[in-house]
DNA sequence: CCTACATTCGTAAACGTTTACGGAGTGCGT
DNA sequence: ACGCACTCCGTAAACGTTTACGAATGTAGG
């Protein structure tokens, strides 16, 4: 392979000269800068990435940690993939380079990072599925590297991160169903006492009280979130003694196994009961009735991630001074078939 | 951050030691080794990569090459991430890491591949979603790079590659309907001339015409491998004016449309029409009527892919003397019920 | 006591790049 | 003729690691 040392041969001049021309360094001739340039596009030169990373001591990779559990792969969709197209779009513009990392199941999330970045594999990291104590969050703020977290988390008083607005989407929700007439809303949420859900179910629960509606324990659904989860949720739905006319799913997915348990039992969601989802998943995208939705535009968020990212690295801050912090994504209602009727105007 | 340097220092020994008591080198006195890597964890050292890189030509880091392209988001089956388990399983054993190299929907893949390999972020290489005619596989055969590919390709005469058994399938699929009376079977084949493909009806009509049964253009149906055109194949099935008894899918996902169009018209899978996927994507799991399928294991078809290109590293050679090359992957027939019935009893 | 050999370790070069520093050449004003 | 500023380029050190080589020590055999 051509190294900077053949090419400054090829050109019989320094190979000091041939770095300075190749990296933009104004004290070179502008007539050599051009004989470097189309050489090196001769001779296919691309920097060795370890030499250069050992001068400067970086890398210029950024990682994207993503884990493969066994509920990522089954619900299979593809979340991590819409966001990357729009981290690359921002990196791209400094010639930074994105690589997924993705944690063995086998092996602790917090030692797989830790490996990564001794390892000096990357300069940055994006991390998620993040845990309210996670201490990958406490490790990369000691150790001082730069990073932004999609998802919040208790730990590490101050670090920047995105996440989704569980909130307002629930109160979104609420408010839209009792609009129509709605006054029997159930919602789902994780069986785990995480944070989203606490999130999710709080401001469900305002919504309501707002309106003068007794929050009733029995209409919050705890299944996983997932196709099967949704299945299971409609299951549960149909033993309540007093049916809800609408349900709120944490997690777009679900609607999929919803809408066949409701079929199976001859309800059609849209016109027997309203089904509002949340989140992004294409694959939830072709169902029929149309599910109302609040949709994310993942270019769009992977973009903003970026950009924070980079305005937590020294090298790049100057390019994003007014980047924000800790940003509540906000989400976008679009709106379908599936929760299009009044309850008002059956009763 | 602490380097070798700082090791070597605290303990008193010189650097060259300290590195051989790390890497495993048998001229060192075993109590010398004891302690450095005593210290190595309790300071927390680990080799920077860029350095030993640099040193040995080498970065001890595989990449696999993803195409983030607007199908692969859409029909999100995660089958990288079921396969990234398998190869991580292989190279943990090794200590080389994997990452994934998502190539940006706007950058030409050959022109990326190039980047990666040249800047030397990776020894090696995976790539898929192979072509018929693969500039990145002549690429890296030029260059030496060890690879392999997920699927066969025309380039390039002689690298090592896996692809699912598209003939195999094919033959057993309409052996085993035509076994139940089925003399009517529509396949589905991807919309290009692709490949995969030409096997998978060549294969279709060889097995129809070992039975007489002559081809019929018209039940080869060609439409996207995806949700949607699964929806549009079932639509195109039922124009046809003699219906087929059967339908033999491409792609495992497609069963989800055309379930749900075959119930728009009151045709329930596995009594009205019979249906075989082929494939592995979690999300058609769940279907109802559930779905006779051949399946993969990911993992281990990962495990197979890493030892296949290990064996093509010289040193990991030996390790892997009998590995096999040019695998064409074996499927398994998961019977459900979607093509439970004989036509024969019914008529 | 000398030689031969094994064990253990230190020394220094090498990997490919970037960059601080200084030198050579030129032009210009005094 | 001299000094100065400016442009352009070569030199060499540095990044952190591995490893070939040889030095030092100990041990055993003659």
């Amino acid at each position: 392979m051509t190294g900077i040392r053949q090419l400054a041969e090829h050109l019989d001049i320094s190979i000091g000269t041939v770095s300075r021309a190749l990296n933009g360094k104004p004290d070179v001739n502008e007539e050599t800068r051009r004989r470097v340039l189309a050489a090196a596009e001769e001779l296919g030169y691309v920097a060795n990435q370890s030499g250069r990373s050992l001068r400067q001591g970086e890398t210029k990779v950024i990682g994207l940690m993503i884990e493969s559990s066994k509920e990522t792969v089954e619900n299979a969709d593809n979340f991590f993939l819409g966001v990357t197209s729009g981290l690359q779009s921002v990196f791209a513009r400094h010639k930074l380079d994105l690589v997924m990392l993705p944690c063995p199941s086998d092996e602790d999330p917090h030692e797989y990072l830790k490996r990564m970045v001794a390892r000096r594999i990357v300069d940055a990291m994006i991390i998620s599925d993040t845990q309210r104590v996670d201490r990958r969050i406490d490790f990369l703020s000691r150790a001082k590297i730069p990073f932004v977290a999609l998802g919040r988390s208790l730990s590490a008083g101050n670090f920047p991160w995105i996440d989704l607005d569980f909130e307002g989407v629930a109160d979104h929700a609420v408010e839209r169903l009792i609009a129509r007439g709605h006054r029997r809303i159930a919602i789902t949420a994780p069986s785990s006492e995480a944070n989203l859900g606490y999130l999710f179910v709080g401001s469900y629960r305002r919504a309501l009280e707002r309106h003068d509606i007794a929050f009733d324990p029995a209409l919050v659904i705890r299944v996983k979130s997932s196709e099967q989860g949704g299945y299971q949720a409609a299951h549960e739905l149909l033993q309540l003694e007093e049916r809800p006319t609408a349900v709120i799913l944490i997690y777009e997915l679900m609607a999929i196994g919803l809408y066949r348990r409701l079929m199976e039992s001859g309800i059609l969601p849209g016109r027997d009961l309203a089904v509002i989802g949340f989140r992004d998943a294409p694959r939830a995208r072709f169902l029929q009735p149309s599910l109302s939705c609040f949709r994310i535009s993942l270019y769009d968020l992977g973009v903003d991630l970026g950009r924070m990212l980079l305005a937590n690295m020294p090298a790049y801050r100057d390019f994003y001074p007014d980047s924000g912090r800790d940003i509540i994504w906000p989400l976008e209602l679009v709106p379908g078939e599936s929760d299009a009727f009044d309850v008002g105007a059956i009763v």
